[in-house]
DNA sequence: GCATGCTGTGCATACGCAGTCAAGAGGAGT
DNA sequence: ACTCCTCTTGACTGCGTATGCACAGCATGC
């Protein structure tokens, strides 16, 4: 078993491979002697012709001569050329790069946003750069981050993040960065967006939890601050009160959407004298959270106690949890997200009407919801 | 409960509010009448000074007096300029970016290395753009991602992806851009790395299993092409071996790192005639897969077998798996990773020998892990 | 024989910024 | 009064690329 020197500088274990491991000196050789990468202007001065010939040849301009062109091409490959995108961006004024603003990168549900998000990107020819929105409690705009995404260094932004009163969306609107808005949105910015319609999701699911008997049902919310928290309550409530049932205050808990504010309101509802015989969450995060808080006090689900989620992540479908869920199609939405950003980076100036694809939500039957065991004397319902 | 419009334009539903919202025509307006956004040039018009001084007072140059300074700055934030970074990296030269390099994003394990090395990038004032490595099974170099990486958008990059045959990290270095391995390395590249001691970690795992009688013993390990599969597999042979187990073939499976091994293996090992009374997972994600396999299949952890994983994901903890795992310090290796990097960068041509950061693993005991119900007979210990 | 068109290439410039060099203003020293 | 500095600022250049424009070469039509 070898020995351990962390972080001290220990030589190289394994002997180098006899293969062709030679670094150029200096990047590759340049034929006018100066250091630094090769440039357009070394290759044309290597083939023999202009820069600006060069430049065509490997655009593939068409006014270029075959001959010429394969010429060019041979010589940029022989001399390594990779062109620097840099200077193709200062001169068309577009980076094909787009940056993601998150506000969590823990999360466990933005995988599955960020990764169909850098697919569809990529097939685009565009490059993602992430960037978190600083989770300053206070209004602060973070300045910075703003100023990130208007420093040209990127041709558009997927906002997967902002609170209702953030200012980062409406700075970039103000300042013309194009931007959609995907899973949450704010107000008052005529931005496109990708979303579920998430006030019906929550009302189908808090529904199916009234149909089945429930009465006593608390909620474990997502942030009210955001889209997302708001619409999914307001959805619960209205269901609720469809099915004739109030939704008293000490019965709804609020919090981020983490594995933690699962937990610990979980852990105090079912510390609770009556404790609820079902409890709603605001996302599967959330739901995750409660069930393992349930099951570290002993209960089972859903015998002891209903749970329901929103999102319908990977891990909801897992033998251990089998949660009941409201499905997003997360993958489509975020594909959809960026079809309309890049429409709108290429399109230009027109289009200026804002564009909101809502996505239908469908509620997923499995086995963290049933009816309550000691169904409630004074339901007056025929079964 | 409002319709739902799926991809169509809808008008917007909400009012807009009152505030400030109003869009400058093309931007801000500009001095010179042309458009596009502001430049160095359009402060310096306005301020009545020259584009150097702009530059200068902007970056806090000393030389500028602090009256010239102030107007400048205060002319600047009226016109709501940002510097172009654009311009700004092709005369410098350097961009303050880094690439992330991954294979899967989809990876539950890539948040928990991601976020922390967004957030020590961040606050070095570096920009983190995500690539994939094309999961080509072929050998190719997915030449386009190289391409990527060497076009001067990037100062450096971090490999988390690398397979042992992966084309990627020679190409770089012959190409002289600074990188450093994180988690995986690829022998003979002579490049910084911050890793775990993986083959030892799994030893630890292997070890402790055999200590508390375990005599029928399968493998579920990762990818036998890259330095994380293969040295895990190394470690828990070696471990085996000293407890006098061998590992026949028919006892170990590989597979990518992801839940979907974990689960069909396990099946498949559950369903055996005389099945294993352990199974060492060659991370968690693969041990929650198998997890949930052995669940579904109607047996109880670690009562009628024993798993153990590797990398102590956040969920490992949770009370529905309680997975005995090794614990690697993702968050501190993620963070010397970039700090390596940094001063790869940020020190120029120097530092050539390669410096390996490794990390001390550690066995953490949880629950799923406990001695056969059926002692092997054939054992001699003492106990 | 000349004008015209087409094809292929080079020249020159602009993109936005940082930095080099020089120069102007003013003060101190002799 | 002159020189020598220091302090502050401006003109200019270059980073690497794309592109408008001019131009050369050749073919075509009258």
């Amino acid at each position: 078993m070898k020995g351990i020197d962390s972080e001290a500088e220990v030589p190289i274990a394994f002997p180098l491979q006899a293969m062709p491991l030679q670094r150029a000196d200096g990047d590759h050789f340049r034929p006018d002697g100066r250091s630094g990468p090769i440039t357009s202007h070394d290759v044309a001065q290597a083939a023999g012709v202009s820069q600006s010939t060069v430049s065509r040849a490997l655009r593939g301009d068409s006014r270029i001569s075959d001959e010429t062109r394969r010429h060019v091409l041979s010589v940029a490959a022989e001399l390594g050329y990779t062109p620097s995108q840099l200077g193709r961006s200062l001169v068309t004024r577009t980076t094909r790069t787009v940056a993601i603003v998150v506000t969590d990168l823990t999360s466990v549900f933005y995988p599955y946003l960020v990764a169909p998000l850098h697919e569809e990107l990529d097939s685009r020819g565009y490059r993602m750069v992430v960037f978190t929105e600083g989770v300053e409690s206070g209004e602060k705009p973070s300045r910075a981050g703003v100023e990130r995404l208007l420093d040209r260094s990127v041709d558009g932004a997927v906002l997967t993040t902002s609170r209702l009163d953030g200012a980062v969306p409406l700075e970039l609107w103000r300042r013309g960065l194009p931007f959609v808005f995907l899973t949450r949105f704010v107000e008052g910015i005529p931005a496109d967006s990708a979303i579920v319609d998430n006030s019906l999701g929550a009302a189908m699911a808090a529904a199916e939890v009234v149909r089945q008997g429930h009465r006593r049902i608390a909620v474990i919310s997502g942030p009210p601050d955001t889209s997302t928290g708001r619409d999914r309550e307001r959805g619960t409530r209205a269901a609720l009160a469809a099915g004739g049932l109030e939704l008293p205050e000490e019965s709804i808990r609020r919090g981020p959407f983490l594995f933690e504010t699962g937990y610990s309101n979980m852990s105090q509802l079912m510390a609770l004298e009556r404790p609820p015989t079902a409890v709603i969450c605001g996302n599967d995060t959330i739901a995750i959270g409660a069930f393992n808080a349930a099951r570290a006090a002993g209960l089972v689900i859903p015998d002891d106690v209903s749970l329901v989620g929103f999102d319908d992540l990977p891990m909801a479908a897992w033998e251990v949890f089998q949660l009941t869920t409201v499905h997003q199609p997360m993958e489509e939405m975020a594909r959809t997200a960026v079809r309309l950003l890049i429409e709108r980076i290429e399109g230009g100036v027109g289009m200026e009407k804002p564009r909101q694809a809502v996505f239908e939500p469908r509620l997923l039957m499995r086995r963290t919801l049933a009816p309550p065991k000691e169904p409630n004397p004074a339901r007056h319902d025929p079964l």
